[in-house]
RNA sequence: GCGCCAGUAGCUCAGCUGGAUAGAGCAACUGCCUUCUAAGCAGUAGGCCAGGGGUUCGAGUCCCUUCUGGCGCGCCA
């Protein structure tokens, strides 16, 4: 269905051309003092300049032809030129039931659905999701949601760093503390052999210290950077326990995802585009965009309007393998083919946006995709500590993903403990969401591009601003329409608003839309936590304002827990786009 | 050095294409549980929107500049 402000824009647009101004001067926007009116246009003010006429002037000529429309309370003009409106109650009930009865909860879809893959998560495999981990899975499975909630098709794939020199450095490791193994011997066959079983604790452990002697110790860098080379092309044995590593780290990646709330479409990697090197290397050879620099293979990507200089790409090391940017075009290649995408989308930490500007520029140049895909980075800032720097645990170490939820989820289970409202055995899982919510709001509020400090003392307090009070809402809700008994069969009906905080609450609930397009057209999650914080706020003055379930007044009573239904439904809608879990009780 | 991003209440952050009185949460202080879940509600206090110039009817928002902080700048991802 169309969105609120939409109609009002249609309806100023047109006013405006009435009177003989420009319709693009009726742009409506919900207006930022509700003590005055609901909505504003400041169009008058643009036009003063265009028509050399007092803002005043215009305001009136438009506001009294808007003001035809039987949907509005008032239409007033205020001092300079604002042309304020208000809508009659009738109306907003009127949306209120179309809400109500729409499957997309009044979220208007997009006239022109677009095909949109979004690269998020990037775990490396071999290595513990910690911390740094959790901004990609949460911000890019929101925006998964927001952008399907919004009409769009949208693709999520989990691109795997599992092709890179991290791989090197395990199997380097690994070689090292068992020479013996048969994947190491240079006759070992696919057919005959087999490979030991790994599992994700010695991963978690091995990656760590391979890393730090590589640092150390050129000789065993070397071996890894040497390993990395015969894995991409694809000596046997590496290849056999690069499987082994692969299955073992994806189960794990899995289940802490899946504890996340957060799924794939796709779970490719960066190995999986390595079919598609070879085609990438003909283009950009066919296109004579490829040079050779100091032994590498690389492309030049500056432009004449730069600020600053643009190194060019690196597409082969010196030693011949692949880079990242060489497994990122490839994979564009691989989108390009598999989905023709409008647009890609790419949630990754904001300090690789040097990289990623390089690989779209290069890409656009070699035409892998069309000029009019857009290719974008969705920065996200990273997560510091109270001194500014990034998050370390006490001990100086980064912090697992997995701690982190079971701290949370276990301050939740003590909470819960003390609750009547729910049973022994649901309490676990209970726990496990009012954690996972906290974790996930608390991340989602900051907006996705700047750094912010990160509490866990706030995510454990579960008070105020909070995805547990989120769920608390919704909580009470429940509690409220068991209650009184509400069924399917004869669902209340809104008869009316009786008090401001109801007619506060209302508009909130019929303004969704406009958050959901506003957040998808700046691809930022903050702005639905907001909103649906805003709903549960609102939603709890009026509940204390007001006693529900015994009113005698069958009008009034049907109309209160009409709007209860309503908040519930909206609220959920927003708890899904954000990818939380809803409770019944807590 | 060059470039990018940021600086808003004691703390952590919002603030939509410039619009009317700059908002939340936490912390502090007052009230409110024999009544639908107090993980809540109502209220008080707290701001030269880093400093200085400009653009205009109008600037936290746009431009310039200074200061402070973060990040990035070819063979890691």
């Amino acid at each position: 269905m169309k969105a609120v402000t939409q109609v009002l824009n249609e309806l100023a647009a047109n006013a405006f051309e009435k009177c003989g101004y420009s319709s693009e001067l009726g742009a409506v926007t919900v207006s930022d003092r509700l003590d005055l009116c609901q909505f504003q246009c400041n169009g008058a003010f643009a036009g003063a300049k265009l028509y050399k006429k007092a803002p005043f002037m215009i305001a009136e000529d438009v506001a009294k032809v808007l003001d035809e429309n039987d949907i509005f309370e008032k239409v007033e003009v205020c001092r300079p030129g604002f042309i304020n409106m208000t809508l009659k109650d009738e109306y907003l009930l009127k949306i209120a039931s179309e809400i109500e009865n729409d499957e997309n909860t009044g979220v208007e879809k997009s006239e022109k659905p677009e095909t949109i893959v979004i690269d998020y998560g990037g775990p490396n495999v071999a290595k513990p999701l910690h911390i740094g981990h959790l901004r990609s899975a949460i911000i890019g499975e929101s925006l998964k949601r927001l952008a399907r909630a919004c009409g769009h098709k949208v693709i999520g794939d989990v691109h795997l760093g599992d092709w890179g020199l991290q791989i090197g450095l395990v199997i380097a490791e690994l070689s090292e503390r068992h020479p013996e193994w048969r994947c190491f011997a240079e006759d070992f066959s696919a057919e005959n052999d087999s490979v030991e079983p790994l599992n994700a604790d010695t991963l978690n452990e091995v990656y760590p210290f391979a890393s730090a002697k590589s640092k150390q110790d050129e000789q065993f860098k070397a071996k890894a950077q040497r390993i990395t080379y015969e894995l991409q092309n694809r000596k046997p044995g590496y290849i056999a326990l690069w499987k082994e590593i692969l299955r073992v780290s994806v189960a794990d990646l899995k289940s802490n995802y899946e504890k996340l709330n957060v799924d794939f479409d796709l779970w490719y990697g960066e190995s999986d585009s390595d079919e598609y090197v070879d085609e990438l290397i003909k283009v950009l050879t066919e296109k004579n965009l490829l040079r050779e620099s100091d032994g590498a293979m690389v492309v030049d990507v500056e432009k004449p309007d730069d600020k600053a200089p643009m190194p060019p790409v690196i597409v082969k090391k010196s030693d011949n393998s692949n880079i990242y940017a060489t497994t990122d075009l490839a994979t564009i290649i691989q989108r390009q083919k598999d989905f023709a995408p409008d647009r890609i989308w790419y949630v990754v930490d904001k300090r690789q946006s040097l990289h990623f500007e390089q690989v779209f520029r290069c890409a656009k140049k070699a035409e892998l995709v069309p000029e009019s895909t857009e290719l974008s980075l969705l920065g996200f800032g990273t997560m510091n500590g109270s001194d500014g720097k990034p998050y370390k645990t006490r001990d100086g170490g980064v912090m697992r993903l997995s701690d982190l939820i079971e701290t949370v989820t276990n301050a939740a289970l003590e909470k819960i403990n003390t609750s009547a409202f729910v049973n022994g055995d649901e309490k676990v899982e209970l726990a496990r969401k009012i954690g996972i919510a906290a974790i996930k709001f608390g991340d989602l509020i900051n907006h996705r591009t700047k750094d912010y400090i990160f509490d866990i003392d706030k995510f454990l307090s579960f008070e105020g601003k909070t995805g547990t009070y989120l769920l608390y809402t919704i909580s009470r809700i429940n509690s409220i329409l068991a209650k009184a008994g509400v069924s399917e069969a004869d669902a209340p009906k809104f008869e009316g608003i009786y008090s401001e905080s109801e007619r506060e609450l209302l508009l909130k609930l019929v303004l969704t839309s406009e958050t959901f397009k506003k957040a998808l057209e700046d691809k930022a999650p903050n702005y639905i936590c907001e909103n649906a914080y805003q709903i549960a706020a609102s939603f709890s003055s009026f509940y204390s304002a007001n006693r529900i379930i015994d009113e005698q007044d069958a009008k009034k009573r049907s109309s209160w827990l009409s709007l209860v239904m309503l908040t519930r439904k909206v609220l959920l809608k927003h708890l899904d786009v954000l990818g939380i879990e809803p409770v019944e009780n807590m």
